[in-house]
DNA sequence: ACTAATGCCGTAGTCAACTACGGAGTAAGC
DNA sequence: GCTTACTCCGTAGTTGACTACGGCATTAGT
């Protein structure tokens, strides 16, 4: 019983995508991804246009994008709405600079103190665990 | 019934760390800080041992570290166990530069994205969603 | 025609790190 | 001595993104 545009079955189109069956349900669930209509006592059929809306929502997640925030995009996903979608990436922009930021921040301070952990020979106490005392490593949030 | 050396209810150690009271009590069931004595009928008190130790835990936090890595970090507290510190230090440290790395990929694609929406004059489509839907920013696994 | 594999569906469980709630006991200020 | 605030304790709810389960229907392969 399989249609000639939508020739999937879920199973393969989770295969196509890579994306777990049970995650295409709570996707559709989510809103994330219409399910197709049922034929009478039959099992539902995906095609190209699925598979391209599971990659633009992997892509999105990719990028660091919470599944709601995928929901706006999408609405605006004709294209139609450059101005829109391109505030929504800046935001996100700013918030992955922040966070790159507050990694290196970490990245720094963590590096220090294996090299003092390193150095150190006949020392008694480790740097390391020392440091974690004086509440050294603050970072203001993202 | 303020002890001299532990003078503070958990409201003030609460306070005096910026840890939020369900926060310290989620922590003592944890094993992250221990509960003190309680006199008979009485209230727990806590003092600078307590502070230190939430001290430590929000720094090793900062740092990236789970609450059972801090687990870890706690039983090397005495600063005796220097290599093991380090180790667990440098496993974490790679962790972030994965992090810092993946993070950067995602912000290249992601300010890319944006500049060509901003040089974008009279076209129709928008190439932010565009880009979505071609699966370009597949970043690798940290 | 029979069987193994899938599909469908709703509900429930997972993980991490909290956060909230409710009711009883205790402490502190006036 | 009264009132208000705080403590104690266990249990349950939250968030985000899944993942699993169980039972029945359907489909594909031989």
């Amino acid at each position: 019983m399989a249609n000639k545009v939508n020739p999937l079955t879920i199973g393969g189109l989770a295969k196509a995508t890579g994306v777990h069956v049970e995650t295409i349900r709570y996707y559709q669930r989510r809103g994330l991804l219409s399910e197709p209509q049922r034929p009478p006592g039959g099992i539902r059929r995906y095609g190209s246009a699925d598979i391209d809306r599971l990659t633009f929502v992997k892509s999105a997640q990719n990028l660091g994008f919470s599944l709601d925030e995928i929901i706006d995009l999408l609405r605006l996903e004709d294209g139609a709405h450059c101005q829109e979608a391109s505030v929504l990436a800046e935001h996100k922009l700013q918030s992955v600079r922040g966070k790159i930021k507050k990694l290196e921040r970490i990245e720094s301070v963590l590096s220090d103190m294996v090299a003092r952990c390193h150095e150190q020979q006949a020392d008694i106490a480790c740097p390391l665990i020392a440091s974690l005392h004086t509440g050294i490593s603050k970072a203001p949030e993202a």
